[in-house]
DNA sequence: ATAATAATTGCAATTTTGTTGCAAAAACTT
DNA sequence: AAGTTTTTGCAACAAAATTGCAATTATTAT
């Protein structure tokens, strides 16, 4: 578990720190999308609000985690579990909430069909977002 | 352009009062979604920020206006073309962000296809947030 | 292994964003 | 036009996020 982390530290040339490794077992050892607030819990306020804010801003720009635009307009990040390139994140992400455990599931596996824009519009990147009930709920 | 307004005030059993005229022909009158941030701007400080929170608010609850999840996670709203019941508001949106302008654009025409979930998942409800570059940009 | 360099962290202060209670003002009713 | 209801603006507050800077920690080079 520990070995992951590190690993994907390294290869994105981070520095170790405690914060970084901590943050991102967090994230490998969850099946669900995690809010700030989430990680400020499972950590135990072992690390300053700012550190969270700016290690999960790190991992962003680097394409470790993503976030997720939510109906609520909380802020949500996951893993990505593809390999993203740094900067822009490529895309085409499926996530599903749930309306009655709250949980945020990533779902890599399933593809967006392609949609069909009018004349003029060049799509990038897209987010599906769908909200319903989950598999453990039903 | 002011009776727009006024009829849909109306329909909507709501009193008549300047800053819910103004804010909603702000909306009629633009192509995209707005944020708070803009309709402040846009009615030149005319407001109070309290009175424009209370407004968009009125305005989700009579589902005039719907938010849009974005990536970036700012609260974005838009005019609800279809009638939209009152609390929720019945679904299926797609929307375009530009990533040059940053315009936000509502398709109501394009329908979004049904996507197969794993077992166990039951959706109820889609959002699609496609970001690329619109038709003046491009 | 240790010193020098570079990057990261925590703290304090600040800004932005959103909420609540309440009295004054405006809109609706009759 | 007077009475009733609703909405507004102010003030205070709370939460969320950002910034500068000194102290600490990690990496690099010796």
């Amino acid at each position: 578990m520990k070995a992951a982390s590190l690993e994907i530290l390294k290869r994105n040339n981070l520095s170790i720190t405690a914060s970084r490794s901590k943050i991102l077992e967090l994230f490998l050892a969850n099946i669900g999308a995690l809010a700030h607030a989430d990680i400020e819990k499972k950590t135990g306020e072992q690390f300053d609000r700012v550190t969270i804010y700016r290690t999960l801003q790190t991992f962003v720009d680097k394409g470790i985690i993503h976030t997720i635009p939510t109906a609520d307009n909380s802020v949500l990040y996951a893993l990505c579990k593809d390999e993203c390139e740094q900067g822009h994140h490529h895309d085409n992400h499926i996530h599903f909430i749930c309306d009655s455990c709250n949980i945020t599931i990533c779902m890599d596996h399933i593809t967006i069909p392609v949609l069909k824009l009018p004349k003029g519009f060049a799509p990038k990147r897209s987010d599906v977002v769908v909200s319903g009930i989950c598999n453990r709920c039903n």
